[in-house]
DNA sequence: TAGATTGTTAATCGATTAACAATC
DNA sequence: TAGATTGTTAATCGATTAACAATC
């Protein structure tokens, strides 16, 4: 701790050894990484092959240094002269990230929002599965919302969280009932909560909850550009 | 440049004089302040009329000390032994971010993503305003999707945009269909542009981008929580 | 008073950037 | 080759945190 050893990589959480197995990205890189992944994958639904740091910097805010500096510390990924491969990038990353696998998903509330969500294809994507859809209205039990996806009663939650290996609750539920789902969600074991409604969610500590919600993003936003 | 003055102060950007007229805030600090906002907004409307800094850390994921230290670089606002009182705290931050105006909003799209934005009262709640609701559909244009709120025909885009000084853009429209909006909104003279969609946009140098939905902000989460 | 929580210091750590040689 | 863009260095700057006295 003390000791200056050498200069430690920053790619990584305190014990800086190289990328070997046990090691944690620092928190900042694997945002931006993320954020990478995900114009990535855009740009080559756009029909590009190779970007360059600087596109990437253009579309993601991120300075263009900072990108190349973010790659580099894992491997040389890049033709100088040229830019990135895409496709070899998109799977570089992906193996840094360690999302190669597929997770799922359960989604609650079938509303506005909550069909929004379901009905975009970023996370087919990048490897996600919305498996469950819920709603309390029994009106909207039994509707076919996506092709694979229909509405299913808050009855089946347990069940479907131990079948279907649920990692991920999602909440698109007004406000007021966002703690009651929360409480189930927590009783079925879930352990990773993302909250996009307003209410502030009381959780046992071992719980994560994420909150933000489209309307807050666009008020952080706000608050920049407009000063 | 060169000639280390006094220890600067790190609320403030390149040259740190006091909170004077003119001086703009650190993007992080910005960022965190206003997340720091809606928390408190939302603990109001919970009934709480006092927060520690120690409960905004556990919402926000922001360190305690962060908190303490981001406030009291612009007053003692806090009570030892207490913590913040609610009311005040806001209006403090408020006054920080210059937010305390109008500010008027034109929405693009009123399908599922469109309306879940719209009926939200977060915007209400922070002194912004969505005054016109666009989509090309001919069978919505004339539905009232809220009280206050009919969706509109592109054809009447310029003439709100400057009837009702729209400064933002929100586009809740299909990736396809963005470009086109966002074209429109730079002819009418529109400069800062929010984009749901997963597109890609090209638009001039003086006008900004800020892309973000709903399922790419839960990607980014997950990539986190998962590891 | 006793307990709680702020305000502030001091130290470390990580992020950011300009600049440029390497090289496709 | 000439032009473009990566990979990397070196330096600075800002963020983060633990710790604790001040004080409500």
């Amino acid at each position: 701790m003390s000791v200056k050893e050498s200069p430690a990589t920053p790619h990584f959480g305190s014990d800086g050894a190289s990328n070997g197995a046990g090691d944690r990205l620092a928190l900042a890189v694997a945002a931006r990484l993320s954020r990478y992944l995900q114009i990535l994958t855009q740009a080559k639904k756009m029909g590009k092959d190779t970007i360059s740091s600087q596109e990437l910097a253009d579309y993601t805010h991120v300075n263009s240094t900072q990108i190349r500096r973010d790659l580099s510390g894992f491997g040389k990924f890049g033709k100088r002269g040229v830019g990135y491969d895409i496709d070899s990038l998109v799977s570089q990353v992906r193996k840094i990230l360690r999302t190669t696998g597929q997770h799922n998903i359960a989604l609650f509330g079938a509303g506005h929002l909550g069909q929004a969500i379901a009905s975009s294809d970023v996370f087919a994507d990048h490897g996600f599965r919305i498996v469950a859809l819920f709603d309390t209205d029994g009106d909207k039990v039994g509707n076919e919302v996506t092709a694979n996806l229909v509405v299913r009663p808050y009855s089946d939650l347990r069940a479907v969280v131990r079948d279907e290996q649920i990692v991920v609750g999602v909440l698109a539920v007004p406000s007021g009932a966002a703690q009651g789902v929360a409480d189930e969600l927590v009783a079925a074991g879930v352990k990773i909560i993302f909250n996009y409604s307003e209410a502030l969610l009381q959780v046992p500590p071992e719980v994560t909850v994420h909150t933000s919600s489209p309307a807050v993003d666009l008020l952080y936003a706000l608050y920049f550009y407009l000063t």
